[in-house]
DNA sequence: GGAAGCGATGTTAGCGATCACATCATGAGC
DNA sequence: GCTCATGATGTGATCGCTAACATCGCTTCC
């Protein structure tokens, strides 16, 4: 307790330099003699000296550290992408700081933002997948480097998104491929961005190819809502092939099909979304897309450094292609 | 960019006071006259003044940053300990800060210990659910408030823990009295303290029972090392009860019993360890033990803010009780 | 040989808050 | 009416660091 923690002046003492020089050291400021530098990190060494991130943050007006918002934290999506720019950050020597949200709306938003923004962090990630976050991001100061992940297309705000169209569009087109006339969807809510995307990419993959889209089922995410429509679904004869706005969903939905003794895909065909780290072990194995948080992750932080050093504004955009993973849900229609 | 965010000293100047004087209203002392306090509260907002992070924790010596280690946050366990602790910690005015490592031995757990201290973070939540986190962890500065999770129960560290036994135990005991004449069990790494635990905690069950325990089936918590056990499993006909240590395991078990021809739980019942959101909509809905990660995450907090504020080292304990949730997969014995 | 250049180092001034102490009314108590 | 506690406010030092400038010795070049 009693001691405190040395200073860079202790170190500097000890080495028998300035603070200043210790500074130079720290920072690899190339000005220093080799020996002086050996002299300096030994003390440090002998010390355990560690610098004060905080009286650093003060004078450069910046610290080493993102600040993240997100909303569900525990859903498998946000999970990987939080970990994979933490993993990301802590290369660039930042850290990360989350704060997670309970609702997307305004005025959370802007809360977790405005705590970030008290601690100084050097940039913000907003995933940010609704409608609502987007207005709460527009009126945020404009110097704090921002990047939205999954955010609203048409807003002029640095983003980086999976391509849910593509992905929703490969899905659906791997079932239309496999000779089904139609594909029903199990979306997301409506007012997700993700969610949204894969609507758009299912739709426009079934008008492609000259079909009417058959009606949405309009799920949540959960596995839930996954399984009270794929009750629905397994009432209705003309269903052989359904494409899930996610693993979870499709889960719910195999749960439905298996108790109504529909087979899967002998009879009805699935695809999700998400590839989590089960679905192959769902009963039938799922064939479903797969995005690439680590690439999703890279690329914000990119962006974000980008802007932190140049000072850069501007709207950048960055897409990142999911890939569609077969596997043994997915069969031709029996006749 | 060029305007520079406005300190304390433009909110006095605004209102007429001394730096000070807005200190004090910020910090809620309660000498300043309320026609002062609204003044100067008129000022924060016309100016959208928020206080700089860096600059009290630079003065105070503790910024209002929560640390917190852990491995795989893309687990669900880690995951909603991580969102829990955020929420908590939000309210008590802290944030979180992650520090993901991706193997948890000595070097990466300092690495990602000395990182936080170098923010001077308030304290640390170390989720170390192996052997050799906790070695690390003795070595730590004495002098920071630490919390771990799931950690070591031998060490002298405040630790708080789910526990692990009494729930395997539970679980064990649920399939004991449908009347089975033993129970399998496939179980997490054993190296994870809350794999160990639930090992403990299904071996005495068994025990208590007169039963010998019958071999330990080990798995890495993944869906596909419960697939793996689950076909070996199947083979034995004598196999009529499965415990797993957690719901991935479960599922990768369902699956290979299903492959199988043995239909659960007429032929065999399957209990799982976490409740994860999806378990009830596994085939057949999953009879599971859920851990309560926000009284976890509570009790985390708790125990580091009491640290805090008191200065106080010592090594308490805190064991939060897990709960099981039975669904469909467990029915009596065929004979 | 002296001005100029440069590399290595030291000195000083903040960054924006808190803390400890000083100041100054104001009203109570004798 | 004078002391004195008390409440409201101001002043100055300080936390540990970096940025800007100052200094000093040594080569380099005409």
């Amino acid at each position: 307790m009693a001691v405190r923690s040395p200073a860079m002046t202790d170190v500097a003492r000890l080495a028998g330099v300035s603070h200043q020089t210790v500074s130079r050291v720290l920072n690899g400021h190339p000005n220093v003699r080799e020996q002086t530098r050996l002299r300096v990190r030994a003390a440090i060494a002998e010390l355990g000296y560690r610098p004060n991130g905080a009286a650093r943050a003060l004078v450069t007006g910046r610290s080493q550290v993102i600040g993240v918002v997100a909303q569900n934290t525990t859903l498998y999506g946000p999970a990987s992408l939080l970990a994979a720019l933490d993993q990301t950050a802590a290369e660039e020597g930042f850290a990360v700081s989350v704060g997670s949200v309970r609702n997307l709306d305004h005025h959370s938003i802007s809360a977790a933002v405005e705590r970030h923004l008290s601690h100084r962090v050097a940039g913000i990630v907003v995933i940010a997948p609704v409608e609502s976050a987007g207005e709460a991001l527009e009126r945020l100061p404009k110097d704090v480097p921002l990047v939205t992940v999954d955010g609203d297309p048409r807003r002029p705000v640095p983003l980086v998104t999976v391509d849910q169209v593509a992905g929703a569009r490969a899905a659906t087109q791997h079932l239309l491929d496999a000779g089904h006339r139609t594909v029903w969807h199990v979306s997301g809510p409506a007012d997700w961005f993700d969610g949204a995307g894969r609507i758009e990419g299912w739709r426009a993959a079934l008008l492609a190819a000259g079909v009417e889209p058959p009606p949405l089922m309009p799920g949540d995410w959960s596995a839930a809502s996954g399984y009270r429509c794929g009750r629905l679904l397994a009432r209705m004869p003309e269903v052989t092939a359904i494409f899930t706005a996610n693993d979870h969903l499709a889960l719910g939905v195999l749960r439905a099909l298996h108790e109504s003794g529909r087979r899967v895909p002998d009879d009805i065909s699935v695809v999700g979304f998400d590839d989590v780290p089960e679905a192959a072990y769902f009963i039938p194995p799922l064939t479903t897309v797969r995005p690439d948080f680590d690439a999703v992750a890279r690329a914000s932080l990119q962006l974000l450094l980008a802007q932190i050093e140049s000072g850069t504004g501007g709207a950048p955009r960055q897409t990142i292609a999911p890939t569609l993973v077969a596997r043994g849900s997915v069969a031709p229609p029996r006749h």
